[in-house]
DNA sequence: CTGAAAGCGCTAACAT
DNA sequence: ATGTTAGCGCTTTCAG
């Protein structure tokens, strides 16, 4: 391996101004940069990061902390949080944590993102309890929807408003029954996407003039295989259904093959919104009409959040929620 | 912040025991455990891995470099890896190159990954010439096409086969003018997977008694956008094509909406099949044919030589290819 | 503008 | 079974 001391011998210098080479501190004069330079080059050095992390208290590596990547929506996240990390000097590490509760808190817990500068966590399963463990010092900042009443850093979408863009959205399309999969009621406290998704799902029925069905909302995994499992089961049980609202894109890509696979058509016989907009929703055979965030917006706020926070430039007891907006963006599964 | 010094205070023992514990060495006395543990847990520590890294000179850390993660395939890719690195006590960390030449040469010499103790390159644009920068002393394995004359440790799939298996597929079902979307001809001393499906797909055609017509093997950008525009520049020129063979799945999605904008059904008018066979390939109306990899395979190939190579269990000098199985799929998109 | 010294937190090697 | 020492490679601090 090769060192400062090594490269600072070849150029004849001393190991702080190898140093100041590297990491382009003004006071060096052009000649003895060149010799470093030079140095550097032919003995193939590369800084060693755990001996300048050691040393600065820092690592310029932030944690993101995802359920799975093998999902178009976080897919896209992690592409876009890693380019606006690297803008303002940060890597970002991808941590899967499989939804699972004890892989969450191991997330925040463990050594390697201990020794990272900052955790942004896309919580799907962490309760309000355990969010002391996410106390202290160290930044974090959730991505994603649950109920804390502990104050954190915290970025969101407008997921009622989502719900809500859906239903009136279909209404206005003239559905009459219209069912929600991959949602979920009875847990008033409870403020994940699921539960937010159907309560503005419930209240823009209202708002149409509709009635609201509880038992025309179901919760389903939010895989392919659950959203065409889910439609498969609803079928079986009510079987005029017009309008179907599905919790992700990707409940709603097993939907309407589920609902292809039952002989009915879409738009014609039954109408299909999304959420999330993920690249592929143009491409499907319909495409399919989506609830989209802005998710450029959402990856801003979080970096900002998150490098501010890290870089002590905000007060360590102001604590933000940043909501990002939702529009509708009707394609053939919804259209007329 | 908390150090093993205060751990070691805290418990009344030396650094060496706290150490000890938290490496779960054998030679500690469970009363001794047990009074460490607790330190631990009152004061919150956790250990520093860049004094660690620093000391061990090694750091846990693979660096999974490839072009985007927001594309189907990288996403499969990167969870199996990730599974198999954590099984061999390795944290896979993912680098975006965004398939540029040289944000790939940057993977490879930037510091960070320097930083890693391996890097898996999934590498599209490097040349030849280039591998002379990922030779020396630092394990890498490249996953993916590309065709170099240095030894490396290489892991790729039976592109060629699985081209191959395609055409003949289609002719089987009775395709008579087959055309392919993604590949490339013209460039045989170019091992790339566009050159190496392509190459597949005109010898299966040949096998099955056609014509081969490099005039119907298009090059196209790997994505949606890619495989609808070239589809519709395809159909443009002719008119009469039955078979369509693409060299993603990706290309796929994108080709079949084409097809359907044009009025031609699929598969009744023209069969479709695509190369991954990705987690959504069957949930599409039409399912889609696939070319399916043993992805995991190969990712167990993968993880094994990058961390047999980081342990030193292997001979310097020994360079390996695996070469991942590849089958046919059968779906709706070319059913009889 | 350049250099010398100290020490970040940890663990390998060697005591005891 | 536990403790002592040294030093990994770098940068902060202070001198020149």
């Amino acid at each position: 391996m090769v060192t400062m001391q090594d490269v600072a011998h070849r150029a004849g210098v001393s190991v702080m101004t190898v140093s100041n080479v590297v990491n382009d501190q003004p006071h060096v004069r052009a000649a003895t940069r060149a010799k470093v330079l030079a140095a550097i080059a032919e003995l193939g050095y590369h800084v060693n990061t755990a001996a300048r992390s050691l040393r600065q208290g820092r690592t310029g590596v932030i944690v993101l902390a995802v359920p799975e990547i093998d999902r178009p929506y976080f897919g896209l996240l992690a592409t876009l949080l890693i380019e606006r990390a690297a803008a303002r000097g940060y890597d970002l590490v991808v941590e899967q944590t499989a939804a699972a509760r004890d892989r969450e808190l191991d997330a925040v817990a463990r050594s390697r993102l201990r020794s990272s500068d900052g955790l942004i966590m896309s919580a799907v399963q962490l309760h309000d309890d355990d969010v002391g463990l996410l106390h202290g010092d160290f930044p974090i900042v959730i991505l994603g929807e649950r109920s804390f009443t502990q104050p954190l850093d915290h970025v969101v979408m407008a997921n009622e408003d989502g719900g809500a863009l859906a239903s009136r959205h279909l209404a206005e399309r003239g559905c009459r029954r219209i069912a929600m999969l991959g949602g979920r009621t009875g847990a008033p406290h409870d403020d994940d996407l699921t539960t937010l998704r159907a309560r503005g799902f419930l209240a823009g029925l209202v708002a149409a003039g509709l009635a609201a069905d509880e038992g025309l909302v179901r919760s389903v995994a939010l895989t392919f295989e659950g959203g065409y499992q889910g439609t498969i089961d609803l079928l079986a049980e009510t079987d005029d259904i017009d309008g179907l609202f599905c919790a992700t894109d990707v409940v709603a890509i097993g939907a309407v093959r589920a609902l292809s696979d039952r002989g009915l058509r879409v738009p014609d016989d039954v109408r299909v919104v999304g959420f999330d907009d993920v690249p592929i929703a143009s491409f499907l055979t319909p495409s399919l009409t989506s609830i989209a965030p802005d998710h450029a917006a959402m990856a801003d706020a979080v970096i900002a959040m998150i490098v501010d926070r890290i870089e002590g430039s905000r007060d360590p007891h102001d604590y933000r929620t940043f909501t990002g907006a939702v529009r509708l963006v009707e394609r053939e599964s919804s259209r007329a």
